[in-house]
DNA sequence: TAATATACTTACTAAATCGTAAGTACTTGT
DNA sequence: ACAAGTACTTACGATTTAGTAAGTATATTA
């Protein structure tokens, strides 16, 4: 009984800063990661590169996104003063660190997903 | 140009069923991936034990959540028809399966996030 | 002169998600 | 007779997230 009890309560304290709930609130969601899955496809892209290449998403959802991943340090934004403008997104190394991550989830997914 | 194009149409068809995002949407969210994770540590547990293991879950979500798991075969639910009712949910063998996904994300959100 | 191109932003609306509080069912213990 | 225990469900409202459509700036091209 009283082994039970502080058995749950371990549980709990892991629970309650959850690294795992602090990654899908950051990286998860409906583009961030589609996002990153292509950027670590394509090294450099524009922003309408990737507006094309992400079946969808709206221009509104994309700059926003990329401002979050930006902000945690997931991409670069990199702008040329030109008009038409012209700015290049790419991933930094901490966004290239998930790629493993994100690779092992794709196989997890096709394996076991609908 | 040409090949440029092309490139980014193969990019294209990839995202369209992305598998992260089909993986997103099933096993992401608020509460899912904690209730994977404390069943991880925890072989079997009760409703009640579940609800006070992860911190701020309400009674309505863990079972609305613990039901969406239920019908991709993630967790398995076993009721005993005794009174006070008696339930026990465990990972089933896909649900265990997500254990090494689910460390390494863990292990990255602890390296890199926040 | 007007359309084109690029990378956005803004305002508004719709939909999905989440939270709170209360209720249900039934038996055992006080 | 009444509270306690267990595993929920329901109704309602709030909050968050997403989508649509239009607008902005400015040089180049037709």
């Amino acid at each position: 009984m009283k082994t039970e009890e502080k058995k749950i309560e371990k549980i709990y304290h892991q629970a309650e800063e959850c690294p795992i709930t602090v990654f899908m609130e950051q990286i998860g969601g409906k583009w961030k990661p589609v996002i990153i899955w292509v950027l670590l496809l394509n090294e450099v892209m524009r922003f309408n590169e990737l507006d094309k290449a992400i079946k969808g998403i709206s221009q509104k959802m994309l700059s926003q996104q990329l401002k979050d991943l930006e902000k945690i340090n997931i991409i670069n934004r990199k702008s040329y003063p030109v008009i038409p403008p012209k700015v290049e997104y790419r991933l930094t190394k901490k966004g290239k660190s998930l790629k493993e991550n994100l690779t092992k989830i794709m196989e997890w997914s096709n394996q076991n997903l609908k």
